[in-house]
DNA sequence: CGAGGGTTTGAAGTGCATCAAATAGTGTGG
DNA sequence: CCACACTATTTGATGCACTTCAAACCCTCG
């Protein structure tokens, strides 16, 4: 289900960022797009590198992390579908600020940012999408260190689940955890093993049910009570959706 | 030495991210001034709450944080003279996205928000430049982050002093710590006792001098090699010194 | 001099990391 | 359908880093 030119131009059509931007403009990047294909741990890009495309995901799930000079590695954030990453190194010195590795197998588009770059000079629209844009996920990330400066592992985990969630739900709640535990950790902040233990005292603590990656509760408010005490955002913590997204 | 109207509008006509607007633009701006003297500890606006103006700081240290339901905060940015603050609430539905206090006694000025959201929608280089500006500052989150994952408490200080230095300098190197030493501990994500007990780890490990607030070293080259292979930047960390500012 | 904040030191506890090994789960070829 | 290989996940044991609580010390400033 690789998409065509045609089909490239609908996904641009239909993304936030794109709204409001001319036709003309779309087509043109659409014609410059590539697909992109790419099994578990295909490297897309590495982190200093000379930034000449973004990409848009299309289905699968896409790691970006920094490595330090000794190889450990901090992962920044974990994307899927209809996400963007790399456009905003156009504002930073043309250089990937992070490195890009497929997480899972996936299927992506790839855009030149000349074009981008150009048109925000152009399309004051534009340019203020990309600013909203980037606010949102400057708040996420203020919110994601927060987070590891004052919350412990069963509660960020918790915290997580909630923003994987349906927050407007009130009765019995079925969730799956979008990847797999492994990485969920690192996306955390946390050693694998320190997850499965971390949850097991979430469960413990809450009375959640988990079998394997499904996590059922009778109702979110028992994550609620567990962990969002130690958060500065009051509970339907909107925008902060593990799924949303801001300009990365 | 409180700033009169034409004082406050040569600030704004040096700020780097009004470079480019039109005079009568920042002539308007300033007439809406209004300077703002604090003692230590004063709380100019908490988070969550409307946000009609923004900051620039002529004097002093202020503090952004957010304080979680049951009390305890999370140190945002430590920030001084010429930087601003609370101007991207614009973009998080006119609200202030963490709280600031003076940690110092300080001097600001206050400007209005309304004037800066429509001069952005009129005016693409003004979006430009904060775009840019934003851009900057993300990148100095995404490496907080990296560090408060990857660097433990001694590294962390070593790479505090390091941004705080002038890095192209090869020879001794004397530093003063900004401000009092319990607010650079949070500034960092650690305790006062555990500041204390690093920065006499990183003496041991690296033979800096310390006197209170005062630390010499032959070169910087001490620091570098100490702490900087668990960094994913490569030394000369341009743009990420302390007193250097984007959008918050 | 004395009060009060900032800073250091000590002792004890907690949480997470690490290393090692067992177990569960998944896909493969027979 | 089963045995095997391989990976993901869990569990156990231990150590280290940071926190917490308590007390001492130090410095500054009235």
């Amino acid at each position: 289900m690789t998409k065509d030119k045609a089909g490239i131009l609908d996904l641009l059509k239909n993304t936030p960022l794109f709204e409001g931007c001319e036709p003309s403009f779309l087509e043109r990047l659409s014609d410059q797009s590539q697909p992109v294909q790419a099994g578990k741990g295909k490297l897309l890009f590495v982190h200093g590198e000379d930034a000449r495309r973004f990409y848009m995901i299309v289905r699968g799930w896409i790691k970006l992390f920094r490595e330090t000079l000794d190889g450990t590695q901090a992962v920044v954030d974990i994307l899927t579908q209809g996400h963007m990453f790399g456009e905003t190194s156009i504002f930073q010195d043309d250089t990937y600020p992070y490195s890009a590795e497929t997480a899972e197998p996936a299927e992506l588009v790839s855009l030149p940012l000349a074009l981008v770059k150009s048109e925000i000079e152009a399309n004051p629209q534009l340019a203020l999408a990309m600013l909203s844009s980037m606010a949102r996920y400057r708040k996420q990330q203020d919110q994601e260190l927060e987070h590891r400066t004052l919350q412990n592992a069963p509660q960020r985990i918790g915290c997580f689940l909630l923003r994987l969630a349906d927050q407007g739900s009130e009765g019995p709640v079925t969730l799956h955890l979008p990847y797999d535990k492994t990485l969920v950790a690192s996306r955390l902040g946390m050693q694998p093993e320190t997850f499965s233990r971390a949850l097991g005292k979430l469960k413990e603590a809450t009375g959640i049910k988990i079998k394997g990656a499904t996590i059922e509760m009778e109702a979110l408010s028992q994550l609620v009570d567990y962990g969002c005490s130690a958060c500065s955002s009051e509970f339907p913590c909107k925008d902060l959706n593990v799924k949303k997204s801001g300009c990365r």
